[in-house]
DNA sequence: GCCAGGATCGTCT
DNA sequence: GACGATCCTGGCG
């Protein structure tokens, strides 16, 4: 993967994004949910203009935005699009590979569905924190690859995004069909993406 | 299984 | 001074 890959529509790198290995220092696993933020969208951070939280999300694609949620939880971001096009994709569950068991030390919980079902869960598993805001996702501690095997033909499912108010009606939330990884079950629902 | 409530703090009004 | 792109626990069926 390349830097390319980030540099167009983040609804496309968002669908792309599934099924990837991400790894972060000894920690890796599987994308299997993401959501998309465009800069025309209400509930994209840089939607009131530039400010000094989502500096990075007007820089060059291929970079990690980082930011606290709620005061205690730091959700991972990938920043897409040509510098000055503020988007990125929220990175909302993966599906544990490696360094099993240093997640359940850091989360402190044993059943691996509960490791990284969740944007703020799969922070904390793979030690993410506000220090790799801005961080470049092709420099070490972050270890990305497209999807091999099984994964680059796994079904992509599409829905509302989560726990937002703004546009919560956007279908713009990415997540492997059927998977016991996603941070929550779909509605009765559902369509199929491209 | 479902729901309500609390934790906690950087950012912007 | 209010508000989250969240998570966990406890109470109740």
């Amino acid at each position: 993967m390349n830097r390319q890959f980030f540099d167009r529509s983040v609804h496309e790198v968002a669908r792309d994004l599934i099924g990837c290995r991400l790894a972060i220092g000894p920690t890796a696993g599987m994308v299997v949910e993401t959501e998309a933020y465009e800069a025309s969208d209400p509930a994209c951070h840089a939607y009131v203009g530039r400010t000094a939280r989502n500096e990075v999300l007007f820089g060059p694609p291929g970079h990690a935005y980082v930011y606290l949620s709620y005061g205690i939880h730091s959700l991972l971001n990938f920043v897409t699009e040509p510098e000055g096009t503020a988007s990125a994709v929220l990175i909302r569950a993966l599906e544990p590979t490696e360094g099993i068991d240093l997640m359940r030390e850091r989360r402190g919980q044993e059943r691996i569905e509960a490791l990284c079902s969740g944007p703020g869960k799969l922070a904390e598993a793979l030690g993410i924190d506000l220090s790799l805001n801005g961080a470049d996702l092709f420099q070490p501690p972050f270890e990305l690859s497209e999807p091999a095997g099984e994964w680059a033909t796994v079904d992509v499912v599409t829905g509302p995004r989560i726990g937002i108010t703004k546009a919560a009606d956007l279908p713009w939330r990415y997540s492997v069909s059927g998977s016991r990884y996603v941070s929550r079950p779909w509605p009765a629902t559902v369509e199929k993406a491209a």
